[in-house]
DNA sequence: CAAGATTGACGAATCAATCTTT
DNA sequence: AAAGATTGATTCGTCAATCTTG
């Protein structure tokens, strides 16, 4: 797999928005997930697993699907409901179609503390990326974005 | 500082920017960071504080400024240059003009791994973002890349 | 005492190993 | 046996407290 040959490197051009890219990938998760644990005391990931959760039929969801919806391994979901069961925002049943599965249900509380923590979020996501961004930014960023998923998708599964 | 008033939610268009911009802040440092580490034992932020160490005059850097140039706490640095120093890829030294500071030094071990690192990363970061991306994609996701960071540093500016 | 840096405790993510149900 | 899920060990990042030099 390691080319062997001379690499291409990066035009100074490629340098610049590697570098723009690199500052947004290091401070714009801290900044959303600082303002979260300050306001709501919800990391990052734990908003947005409630966040799937609520928009489930029953509020209600198997341990795999809450893991490929917030685009993490199972085994940190699994981590991570485990915390939130501590702090009662979520519990835990067997499928009762198939005990395979595990349902990651949503109580009232954790519902409660998701409205409570939204308004927020989305307020700071507002204000850190659509706010600076002109429409014709907002949609260059978003065909961009789209491509790049792409490319770690294919990558992803020619890896195995 | 909450806002009691409704908050504006997000529209579609800016949820479908928001949902692949999200993608990528999840899955790219993973991506960039699993190569690194499987080719060549280093974590992403290890790779660019040896990058910046190798930029620098004698290829040594005020723990500080290497903070500053990784985007990262003074802390993590004092941890993971702990951690470098122990493999022998950096060692530190007491800044002879002022006391005050600690200079990381690059090894030449450290180098030769930096070296022997690079043409990968630098292959990675092309296929995953800049082979996608036609020239104006690149262009559009600079500016908007660096408007984000424009208002991520206003913010933290005006948070204190 | 102020700035730079380190330390230790704690919380969270990853990986491999294991367990359970079908 | 395979798929879903859990567990435990390890590692890394963060925060608050501390140390050191000027």
């Amino acid at each position: 797999m390691a080319a062997e040959h001379e690499p291409r490197w990066l035009t100074e051009a490629e340098l610049r928005t590697w570098r723009a890219l690199s500052l947004v990938l290091a401070r714009l998760p801290v900044a959303l997930g600082s303002q979260l644990q300050r306001e709501s005391g919800l990391s990052f990931l734990e908003y947005y697993a409630l966040a799937a959760l609520s928009d489930s039929p029953d509020r209600r969801m198997r341990m795999s699907q809450l893991a490929f919806l917030t685009n993490a391994e199972l085994s940190r979901v699994s981590h991570l409901v485990g915390r939130l069961e501590r702090r009662h925002l979520v519990r835990r049943e067997p499928d009762p179609t198939d005990g395979r599965y595990t349902l990651a249900v949503m109580t009232e509380e954790g519902y409660r503390q998701l409205v409570e923590a939204a308004p927020g979020h989305v307020e700071t996501v507002r204000r850190l990326v659509f706010d600076p961004l002109a429409a014709e930014d907002q949609q260059a960023l978003e065909r961009a974005a789209c491509k790049v998923v792409a490319r770690l998708d294919t990558d992803a599964a020619g890896a195995g």
